[in-house]
DNA sequence: CTGAAAGCGCTTACAG
DNA sequence: CTGAAAGCGCTTACAG
């Protein structure tokens, strides 16, 4: 691997004269710069990433804590941050934590999870890269960042308890408004909801969207709400308490999952989504337009809550007197296809 | 941050010492060993990953050059890869190619794509990784990779021109053999294939193994054959022409989504699979199970080859001596659903 | 505009 | 068993 010191002497200029070029330092005659450069690239030459991330304790690279790779949300994120960080030239250091694959779906009530967290926080640290990003699996408070963190983190697809902690999320309660309210204008006036679990904070915002709507246009909420745990066979469970004999025209499920299910129990009744009763989803997961009838369902913009998370750590990197921590939230769409009909 | 100089003093003791008890080396005495763990502990010290890999030029790290993160196969991979590193330390460096994002999905004709592939290379050899796997999008053969790289790279699920590069591959060929005898096993004896793309490695391989289980059966190729381009349409045109009067009982599909295009000119047809004529996917993407009757597909052990791939390229990293280039193939699942019935 | 020198935090022969 | 010293490849005041 050649050096710095041997592209000075090919050259004969000091180090220091090549590394300011490198650089971009202003200091160096256009006539040396021409030839230094010249050289670099005839010897195909690149600068030792260790060598100057330990001198200049500056490494070009963030870290990635993801809750785990195989939650659907992660790899769209993921996508986003890099396609950001290609464009900056920073590079990503995974650390897949795998909670989903080593406690199962209800890991986040492991509070073994919090420090396994801060230990990929410190391992980051140790290696020194210039900033965190944390994706988390779902939308959460999020109590484990260490206080005394003095390198920027950014939250991704959750939110920090803590103030000084910048995050970006999709606009959950924005988007459940609008589908029920897109339920609203196909005719119907009655909408049961299958929720997640409780104490979720998806299922809160989304109920909050949906009395919104419900509110915004004078109807009155029928109060046929079942939680269930995101899961087909919960969803199929929650439609049959639900549907058995309500006067429900329609049913929204907080995700396409449980829509999956609702589907199940239609089948078994031989009743026809977006004909007999329409059915709305969440998420927009590839499943979705593989049921039959296709789901009408809301996307998330993962990709976009990537690329702004990355966008926001390189500022609060590069900029860190510009820096003051927000709460981003960026918005999502309606997907609509054939699971809903007019009522 | 603390530093190793720091320890040193705070134990009356020299750097040399405290590094050689940091790395494991067993010239200490067990009463400074004990005292200077100890105070390791305490503060929390955690070495400088810049300057140990600067000066050891080890960087416990290796690249992951990624064809494109979106692609069904690549999050199951790399998951593997990073819960064999997890348990031997080793970090992850993450490049997203994104060719399908960028070139759609005929990037591998693009020969600019193989450019994009050895800067990643090059990148990579800059910031000293102590290796390189290259997790592929689809099969083929990559004749991309430099021949004079000194530094241990492995192929995970393509595999490479040149000898003395390991690949790890899924057995492609067996499980197309092992799907077609559970169709043969079923009493059905006329089985028409949609296949991929013509040219393609799994294509062939596929075909390879249909052939093979065909002709072990004492059976004759029925000659209905499809070649169609991976997706849900072209499974439907293919699907179309080749079961609209043919005396088929059952389809082989190179994959799932195609398989779902069947479905599609099924249910027009109002057939339903499994009953009027058998259907078999391949890749058990999450949408199988959705579909309706769930469909009977290959399962491809991603996890298990991103493990192999990393065990691979730990030990040619850690064992050159031991080093020898070979060609993995990790073994495939059927997943027996409700699409394949009795004929 | 140019360069000599210090130093980032480690590891590694080498001497004792 | 222990430590002084060189050096990995850069960047960065600083002097000229």
């Amino acid at each position: 691997m050649i050096t710095l010191k041997e592209i000075a002497e090919k050259c004969s200029v000091s180090i220091t004269t090549v590394s300011n070029i490198l650089n971009g330092k202003s200091n160096v005659s256009e006539e040396t710069k021409a030839r230094v450069l010249q050289v670099i690239k005839e010897t195909g030459y690149r600068p030792n990433y260790m060598a100057r991330g330990l001198r200049a304790s500056k490494t070009n690279s963030v870290g990635l804590i993801i809750d785990d790779l195989m939650e659907f949300s992660s790899p769209g994120i993921i996508d986003g941050i890099m396609s950001y960080f290609d464009e900056h030239h920073y590079k990503a250091i995974l650390e897949n934590l795998r909670f989903y694959s080593k406690w199962g779906t209800k890991w986040y009530h492991n509070k073994g999870y919090e420090k396994a967290v801060q230990q990929a926080i410190e391992e980051f640290v140790s290696i020194k890269v210039d900033g965190i990003i944390y994706v988390a699996g779902h939308a959460r408070c999020i109590s484990c960042i260490p206080n005394n963190l003095n390198i920027p983190l950014v939250i991704s697809y959750a939110f920090a308890e803590q103030p000084g902690i910048s995050s970006v999320e999709f606009d959950d309660m924005k988007a459940a408004c609008d589908m029920t309210k897109n339920l609203i204008k196909n005719g119907h006036k009655k909408i049961a909801v299958i929720a997640g679990t409780k104490t979720n904070i998806h299922t809160q915002r989304r109920l909050e969207g949906y009395m919104k709507a419900i509110k915004e246009s004078n109807l009155e909420d029928c109060g046929h709400l079942k939680y269930a745990n995101w899961d087909r066979e919960s969803g199929y469970e929650a439609a049959k308490e639900l549907l058995a004999d309500s006067e429900c025209t329609a049913v929204f499920c907080f995700n396409d999952l449980m829509a999956a299910g609702v589907y199940d129990y239609l089948y078994e009744k031989k009743l026809i989504p977006g004909k007999d009763i329409s059915v709305a989803g969440y998420d927009n997961r590839t499943m979705s337009q593989y049921l039959k009838p296709t789901l009408t369902t809301v996307e998330i913009p993962l990709f976009d809550i990537g690329r702004k998370s990355a966008e926001v750590i390189l500022q609060q990197i590069n900029k860190p007197e510009d820096f003051e921590a927000q709460q981003y939230f960026v918005q999502c769409g309606i997907i609509e296809r054939e699971s809903v009909g007019k009522n």
